[in-house]
DNA sequence: GTCTATATTAAGATAGAC
DNA sequence: GTCTATCTTAATATAGAC
């Protein structure tokens, strides 16, 4: 990586912005390129196994970013009502008010390899595992806890489904502000 | 349309498959000649602009499949209760039990034309009315009436990504078992 | 209305200079 | 480590026979 123009974790993040916005088959290397500031014939050199191994590093830059932003805010000290608004709060930068897709929905639909599917699988089962444990922590029994987790994941995904079909942030929003009594009401 | 193959409905439909299995920009002619049987010649003949008119058509064909299953449904005869249930029916046979993706969310990505937009955008608001509409008739008030609609539709989407990225349908099915008392609890 | 054949552009991918 | 140049395949799109 020396004298590398970006480094490993920066190229990943312009890829994950390409892959969210335009999805698996939509992303070329040609907006790869664009994205990045570097050529095909870099992109290949950093990555010889081309865009799987790009959409890869993607997944693995965002099951990253869970891990600072989600798991760790969550685990960390305090209420769990302040980890919680900690939480929404990067979750609302990371999906810009609502105007970015998450890759989770992008990168799943049917064009990608079977790594690919099972790297989002497992990041999302992270993600479902983190919301669960704050919802037992806050009282609930752990099959609940697990059925709020995942209702709490889904309104986010539908949310931001809605939110770019209609062209409106607010349903996103709201899925946020149901975000903390959803993971802690019994 | 005479000596066709296929009439312009069960194309739009062969098309629609397409489209949601693999998003807007994963859908080549190719596949799309190998989903209808038609060589892409005749693709062209039916459809001149290309790509962009077969997802127009489309979006044609699930708004006119709300209407059939969705609108006309919920302003028939019995009880909302009743209406409802054939409604969760119907939506539980369009998304295959949860292994089809809804193409409001797959044909939404970047890429497509703004005239591709717009139908989605208006398929997915006669949506909304409809489910806001009978939740009023059980009684909730307009503003809360269209608030549960938008809870409605985005569990069903949320609940429909997390079943594509985790391979279980139960999410899904969860989102639809929960779609009666959201619409029609004060 | 559908077909085969073909033109044209863009995609994924590699070779070799610097 | 990145670049220009190039190869190969697949994409969109059209021409013309039947």
């Amino acid at each position: 990586m020396a004298n590398a123009k970006l480094n490993d974790a920066e190229l990943a993040g312009r890829a994950l912005e390409t892959f969210r916005t335009y999805g698996f088959e939509g992303t070329s290397l040609n907006r790869l390129a664009e994205a990045t500031g570097l050529e095909k014939a870099s992109l290949y050199y950093r990555f010889p196994g081309g865009k799987d191994e790009i959409a890869m590093a993607a997944a693995a830059h965002v099951a990253a970013w869970f891990e600072r932003n989600i798991f760790i805010p969550l685990e960390a000290g305090g209420s769990p009502e302040r980890r919680i608004r900690s939480v929404v709060h990067n979750l609302r930068e990371f999906y810009g008010d609502g105007t970015k897709p998450c890759v989770l929905d992008t990168l799943s639909l049917r064009g990608g390899s079977s790594h690919l599917s099972n790297a989002l699988r497992s990041a999302l089962e992270q993600w479902l595992s983190a919301f669960a444990a704050v919802a037992v922590e806050c009282g609930l029994r752990p099959d609940k806890a697990k059925l709020r987790a995942e209702q709490a994941i889904g309104n986010i995904e539908g949310s931001l489904v809605l939110a770019r079909v209609l062209g409106d942030s607010k349903p996103f929003l709201r899925s946020l502000a149901e975000l903390g009594s959803l993971l802690r009401q019994p």
